[in-house]
DNA sequence: CTATATGTACTATTATGCATAGTACATATC
DNA sequence: GATATGTACTATGCATAATAGTACATATAG
């Protein structure tokens, strides 16, 4: 559940927070839900307890989680806001250099998007406006 | 032409990689044309030459560009073959952060699909099939 | 209160990547 | 020969990531 990929260049601390990321989006983990103890996760993984502690910081920032001083860390209810023009601004500088890529490998568009939709999905992503 | 964006987290070297990928694909630069030379470069965006040196080889790799000891660096033809498993692999790996952090701030799929668009469409990407 | 489990803070150390400075060299051109 | 090209090399500084180890405030169960 927590294993992480092992992709070397990305940091064990970034890996975990995405992995978090995505089992909230899942509904792996849902809101009220126990995370396991820095110790434990730390022990899972074979990694510091500092660094698992920096992961669940950031997602504690994000507002992903919640740690309750004493008892542990809990996944957060999720708000759901319409996100500001600096979120989206920098999530569109981050998609711009894989599409950059993509066109010189020669990569059609409407293969790109297939692999769009196919995350959307995985993810619960909505694809059109609220349901009311 | 080659202005860095100075984004700080962004590698120098790897800002001027896009940079010349972006160029390229949007014509700017066509196969044959020469390149400044490194110590010219280094000279414009105020870096090392050796980190322009860096940045020059990781696009010789790519294909992208051509050096020719002591005549200088020039843009390579480009080839178009289909992109293998493992590119398309690796790509779908770079795009998936983004998508969980895109879904996660409430970005409906319509709208990211609009920014695909947007990014091919700078780039003179192919939308469809080969044009026969 | 005691013992235990929780997240966190702190210092110290190591490893890696990025960038710089400076020098030098083989190649190509004039 | 002089110059311009990309490149190789060593050394240094700096930031980040990760580790090890210790310690502390808080919460909970006995």
């Amino acid at each position: 559940m927590f294993r992480l990929d092992g992709r070397q260049n990305v940091p064990i601390y970034e890996q975990v927070v995405r992995r978090v990321k995505e089992l909230t989006l899942r509904g792996v983990l849902k809101p009220g839900d126990k995370l396991p103890t820095v110790r434990e996760l730390s022990a899972m993984i074979v990694a510091n307890p500092n660094t698992v502690s920096k992961a669940y910081q950031e997602l504690e920032r994000s507002g992903v989680i919640e740690t309750r001083p004493g008892k542990g860390t809990f996944v957060a209810e999720r708000i759901r806001v319409e996100p500001d023009e600096r979120i989206k601004a920098d999530l569109r500088e981050r998609l711009w250099p894989v599409v950059v890529d993509a066109v010189y490998f020669g990569v059609r568009l409407k293969e790109f998007e297939a692999w769009v939709r196919e995350a959307f999905n995985e993810l619960g992503g909505e694809s059109g406006e609220p349901k009311a």
